[in-house]
DNA sequence: GAGTGTGAACTATTTCACAGCT
DNA sequence: AGCTGTGAAATAGTTCACACTC
């Protein structure tokens, strides 16, 4: 049951086991095995029982796991039962299609600030309850709303300034678009999603495939 | 020199070495040591120099890796000199984001055709250049117009059957937001970026920071 | 009988360490 | 002297296989 040296893919198979739960749940079905887990996800049946054995025994022997009971042991252990203080940096297309992304809002991600650098901007409505704000309103928005999590949304030049202003100010976590390598203290959680790599990976699978033919 | 058995962890790197090799050439710096990419990356040395031994001896001993050369040689083997006739289907927020992010045109992904299911939106002007098509019409556009690649930025309920559709008519990779485990054939080149998943794992890690103290 | 939980075996990836070039 | 290229060692992650429970 010690979490510490549980890998970052094991937490993401996590979430996403999670996803699959909440779908069975909603065709009306009680218990799933491994196996089927697996088959779902394309994922071995013990990869599925190992990442779940690292949290405790949530099966039964012989039946499976009660979607329900999983579902609620996960979500509580990736802290999706607790509200997320969460702002958006960078009000371009990529921060307002974040904004409105289902899966951050409705998964405890609570936004509650959106900044941008550019003053023209500044003021207008980001969307039916807040109003985008200017960076530099960025400590005093942490300060007083008490902002766990930021996401990168800015161009890569000002994302390493922007994630040193959020940390100073007390920001825990960060989940960056931004295509550059942050650099960030240890105790901080980073999660760098990145747009044109995951492109030129699928591009070099595609030449790979003509080259070698599988 | 043999690139069949390469991680796609390490073609990532090689996509990340190139943006780093771009940034120190603007920088007119001319060679860099496999030590200071590392150092630019949060890499170990030997990290950086095993995964470009895998492509051959791009380096000098005692010198390092001449920039321009060795980002050439990346870009060639990651396939950014070649145009990638690339399709967006989905065109909501995240949609129009990736049409206008940086990276995906202007690294020899050409986006040749945007796609969506709602009626309202068929016709509209996506940018300068391109209209919004019905996805019925994906099947014809795939052919006359060579698409290659596919983005999936639909919602999850959606993605599976328009990557199927993407497929049947030739497409080859797929880079997919869509919240969702997609199921494709072996042949077919797939990168599923989840970025709820992304935020889940940034939420554990506070979790555990507060936990474990680090 | 069916299906979990888990040590042990296996496989993949990273890091070390050093011979060999410039 | 400095730095690459690369086998070998170390580490991490996955899969197997089976004792154990329902």
């Amino acid at each position: 049951m010690y979490t510490s040296r549980i890998s970052k893919q094991t937490i993401k198979r996590l979430a996403i086991y999670y996803r699959c739960l909440e779908k069975l749940h909603k065709e009306g079905i009680r218990t799933v095995s491994s196996h089927q887990i697996g088959e779902e996800l394309g994922l071995k049946a013990s990869q599925v029982r190992k990442d779940l054995s690292y949290f405790g025994g949530f099966g039964k022997r012989g039946v499976g796991y009660e979607i329900r009971t999983l579902a609620s042991r996960i979500s509580k252990i990736l802290g999706m039962t607790r509200s997320w203080k969460t702002c958006i940096v960078g009000f371009g297309n990529l921060g307002r299609a974040l904004l409105h992304f289902p899966g951050i809002r409705d998964k405890g991600f609570n936004i509650v600030g959106v900044f941008d650098k550019d003053k023209k901007k500044v003021g207008s409505a980001a969307d039916d309850l807040l109003r985008v704000e200017d960076v530099a309103s960025i400590p005093m928005a942490i300060r007083e709303r008490g902002i766990e999590i930021g996401v990168i949304a800015t161009p890569a030049e000002d994302a390493q300034s922007v994630v040193d202003l959020l940390i100073k100010y007390g920001v825990k976590g960060i989940v960056s678009f931004a295509p550059t390598k942050l650099s960030v203290p240890e105790r901080i959680s980073v999660e760098e999603i990145d747009i044109s790599v995951a492109l030129s990976s699928v591009a070099f699978g595609i030449i790979r495939m003509e080259r070698d033919g599988d």
